[in-house]
RNA sequence: GGGGCCGUAGCUCAAUUGGUUAGAGUACCGGACUGUCGAUCCGGGGGUUGCGGGUUCGAGUCCCGUCGGCCUCGCCA
C-alpha cells in the first residue's frame, strides 16, 4: 500500500504514530521556514507541516507544491496543541513530514474543487474529473451508491432476483425514439438500445422468474430537460401472480426502507393514493407537488351567471373557469409581476389570467366592476379567501385550465416558498385512462404502453367507448416529478390483440413487431405486473437538488453531448464501410 | 422545430447614452516571511470581449447570422 491511512481518519488518539498519507494538495501556505499543506482525499483533509530546520531539501520540494498535485507524505502524527482547527474533523492533529514523494504535478487547474463561486457548467462538464473532486458531487455519488445498495438489499430480502437483460435489442418504434446500433454481420439491420427492458421482463415472468429486479440502463433519443438525460437508470421491477395492490405494497415498503436507511426517518404507510381524475381536478396535473396546498377551484357556476363576458362565454361554449388562491400574496405581486405571470400561463395556452386582490369583504381587480357583489361573495366563499389573498383564474378548455393553472401553481409555490426543498411528499396516482386520443394522427394512443391491462369492469367498454376505459396502471409521484410508473400487464393474447386493434396495430403488424412477446403469452403466462422507478430522479430528490446532472458522474449536455470525451463524434470511413453505412449530410459549403 | 437567458483575463464578475489606454477579486509567476488554516506583505505577467458580417467618425455595448451552455414548450408508450 502506498498509504497507511486516509486523509480523514487521524485523530488525537493517533498522536505519535508514524503514518503515510496520499492525496491531492488542496492548499498551500508557504512561510519559507514552515510550509503547510492541506492534503485531501475523498475521506477528508489532513494538514501536513514541513519544517526548514528538519530537512532543507524537502523544504524546497514542498514549497513548489501547488493545487491538485498528487503526493505521498510520510511522517509523524503530532498534536496541534493551541493551533487546533475546529473546522476540520482532523483539526486536532497534523503530520510532521519526514518524507515527501510527488506522484504527479498538476497543471494549474481551470477551477479548484473548493471554489465558492461555481464556474459555468460547460467548464465543469469539460473538466468533469475536477468537478467530481468537489465535496458536493462526491456526496451525491455516495448517496447514489447508498440508495442503490439499499434498493438491492430490500429486493433481495423480498426474494427478488436481479437479472440482466440485453442492451442490444430489437427496435420497437412505439414510444420514444430509439438509439440505433448498426449490425456488422447483418448489413442494413440495426439493434436498438433499450428504452426500458419492458418486454424482456414480461418474458421473464412467463419463464417463471416471478420476482425480478434490475438496475436497468435505459436510452431514449428525445430532447433533454433538467430532469431528463438520454441515458438513465431505472429500478426495474416485475412480479407474477400479483394484483395492482401487491405492487403498490412492495414499492411502499421500498420507499419506507429508503427513507429509513438514507434519512433515518419513518415514512408512514401506506402511501396516499389518488385517482388520476382526482388529481387532474384538484391540481391540473397527473404529478402534483403535494408539499403545499393551493388546490384548483372550479367557479364555473358563478362564472356562467356573472356579467363578465370572458367568463360567461367560456362557460356557454363548454369551457371551464378555474382558479386558485395565493394566500397572503396580494401585496407580494405587483401589477408588473402579474403581467409576467400572465405571459407565463400564456406559454401554457391560456389566453389570459384574471386576478383579484381580496380586500375587506370585496374584490379589487380591473374586472371587478363586471361582477355583481353577490358574485364577489360567491368567489370569496368558493376559495375561502381572506383579506390579503390574491386569486387567479383562467377561463378556457378543461385541458388548458389544467395545464396553465398547474404551471402557475408550481411557480407560485416556488416563489412564495411554500415548502421545504428537502421534504419528500410521495404518493400514488392510479386509474389512468388506458388510451388518449391523438388529435394530429386521429387515432388512439396508449397512455402508458400497449401491454397495460384495462380495469376489469371497463373491459366491455373497450370497443364502445375506448376513451372511458381505465388502465390498471399507477404512477409514483414525488414533489411534482413522475418518479415511477407501472401497470398490471395483459397476460391474455386475445385481450392483447384487442388493444393492438384499438391502437391501429393489426395482427400482422403486431406479430411483426411484438411477435416474440405474443408467442410467449401463448405458452402459459401468469398474471403479472411491475413498475420502473427513475433512480436518477430519486437520488436527485433525496439530495435536494433540481438538476439530474448533479447526481450522474458523467452526464450529457442538453444537446446530448459528452463534453469530457467529445462524444458523439464522426468515425472513420473504414468503420462505416464495415457497417455498410453511408452518411448523408447537408453540404457545409452550400450557401442557404 | 419554437420561445427565453447567458458568453469580457485561467476562473468569478465590472465597464455611464455607443466614446479616450477594457478594470477588480482570485488564480498564476518572482520576492519577503518559522504556526498558518480564505495566511499576510511587496512586485509582475496575463484580453481575437465565443466566432463571422453589418451600421457608425467610433462597437464589449446597436443590428443580422452562427457556435456553445442553461431553462422551457413541443417531444419523452
Amino acid at each position: 500500500m502506498l498509504r497507511s491511512h486516509t486523509c480523514g481518519e487521524l485523530r488525537s488518539d493517533d498522536i505519535g504514530q508514524s503514518v503515510t498519507l496520499g492525496g491531492w494538495v488542496q492548499n498551500y501556505r508557504d512561510h519559507r521556514g514552515l510550509v503547510f499543506i492541506d492534503l485531501r482525499d475523498r475521506y477528508g483533509i489532513t494538514q501536513i507541516v514541513f519544517n526548514l530546520s528538519h530537512d532543507e531539501q524537502m523544504q524546497e520540494v514542498a514549497r513548489a507544491l501547488r493545487s491538485e498535485d498528487v503526493i505521498q507524505v510520510e511522517g509523524e502524527v503530532i498534536s496541534r496543541s493551541e493551533n487546533v482547527n475546529p473546522k476540520l474533523a482532523t483539526g486536532e492533529i497534523e503530520i510532521k513530514s519526514t518524507g515527501l514523494v510527488v506522484f504527479s504535478k498538476s497543471k494549474t487547474p481551470p477551477f479548484e474543487p473548493t471554489t465558492a463561486e461555481l464556474p459555468n457548467e460547460e467548464l465543469r462538464l469539460k473538466y468533469r474529473f475536477l468537478d467530481l473532486r468537489r465535496e458536493e458531487l462526491q456526496k451525491n455519488l455516495v448517496l447514489r451508491h447508498q440508495m442503490t445498495k439499499a434498493t438491492r438489499d430490500y429486493f433481495d430480502q423480498n426474494d427478488f432476483l436481479e437479472i440482466e437483460t440485453p442492451m442490444l435489442g430489437r427496435s420497437t418504434p412505439e414510444g420514444a425514439r430509439d438509439y440505433l446500433v448498426p449490425s456488422r454481420v447483418h448489413p442494413g439491420s440495426f439493434y436498438a438500445l433499450p428504452q426500458s427492458p419492458q418486454i424482456y421482463k414480461q418474458i421473464l415472468m412467463i419463464a417463471g422468474y416471478d420476482r425480478y429486479v434490475q438496475m436497468a440502463r435505459c436510452f431514449r433519443d428525445e430532447d433533454l430537460r433538467a430532469d431528463r438525460q438520454p441515458e438513465f437508470t431505472q429500478v426495474d421491477v416485475e412480479m407474477a401472480f400479483v394484483e395492482r395492490d401487491d405492487i403498490l405494497e412492495i414499492i411502499d415498503g421500498l420507499m419506507a426502507h429508503l427513507v429509513k436507511e438514507i434519512r433515518g426517518e419513518e415514512l408512514p404507510l401506506p402511501l396516499p393514493r389518488f385517482t388520476h381524475a382526482d388529481v387532474m381536478e384538484r391540481y391540473g396535473t397527473d404529478k402534483p407537488d403535494l408539499r403545499f396546498g393551493m388546490e384548483l377551484v372550479d367557479i364555473g357556476e358563478i362564472a356562467g351567471a356573472c356579467g363578465f363576458g370572458v367568463f360567461k362565454n367560456t362557460i356557454e361554449s363548454g369551457g371551464r373557469v378555474r382558479g386558485l388562491n395565493a394566500r397572503g400574496a396580494a401585496e407580494t405581486y405587483s401589477r408588473k409581476m402579474i403581467d409576467e405571470l400572465t405571459d407565463y400561463v400564456g406559454e401554457h395556452g391560456a389566453k389570459g389570467l384574471a386576478f383579484f386582490r381580496v380586500a375587506d369583504g370585496s374584490l379589487d381587480s380591473p374586472i371587478a366592476k363586471f361582477l355583481e357583489d353577490e358574485h364577489h361573495q360567491a368567489i370569496i366563499e368558493s376559495l375561502s379567501a381572506e383579506p390579503g389573498d390574491l386569486l387567479f383564474f383562467v377561463a378556457d378548455s378543461d385541458s388548458v385550465t389544467s395545464s396553465a393553472l398547474s404551471a402557475l401553481r408550481s411557480r407560485l409555490g416556488l416563489e412564495l416558498e411554500l415548502y421545504d426543498p428537502r421534504e419528500l411528499k410521495i404518493a400514488w396516482v392510479v386509474d389512468f385512462p388506458l388510451l388518449g386520443w391523438n388529435e394530429t394522427e386521429q387515432r388512439w394512443d396508449a397512455e402508458h404502453h400497449p401491454f397495460c391491462f384495462p380495469v376489469e369492469e371497463d373491459l366491455e367498454s373497450l370497443t364502445s367507448d375506448p376513451g372511458a376505459v381505465r388502465a390498471q396502471s399507477y404512477d409514483l409521484i414525488c414533489n411534482g416529478y413522475e418518479a415511477g410508473s407501472g401497470s398490471i400487464r395483459i397476460h391474455d393474447p386475445v385481450v392483447q390483440q384487442q388493444v393492438f386493434d384499438l391502437l391501429g396495430i393489426n395482427s400482422e403488424e403486431a406479430e411483426m413487431r411484438f411477435g416474440f412477446l405474443l408467442e410467449a403469452l401463448r405458452y402459459g403466462a401468469p398474471p403479472h405486473g411491475g413498475i420502473a422507478l427513475g433512480l436518477d430522479r430519486w437520488v436527485m430528490m433525496f439530495a435536494g437538488h433540481d438538476n439530474i446532472r448533479d447526481v450522474i458522474a458523467f452526464p450529457k449536455t442538453q444537446r446530448a453531448a459528452d463534453l469530457l470525451s467529445g462524444a458523439p463524434s464522426p468515425v472513420d470511413d473504414r468503420q462505416l464501410r464495415e457497417l455498410s453505412i453511408q452518411t448523408d449530410l447537408p453540404d457545409p459549403t452550400a450557401s442557404s
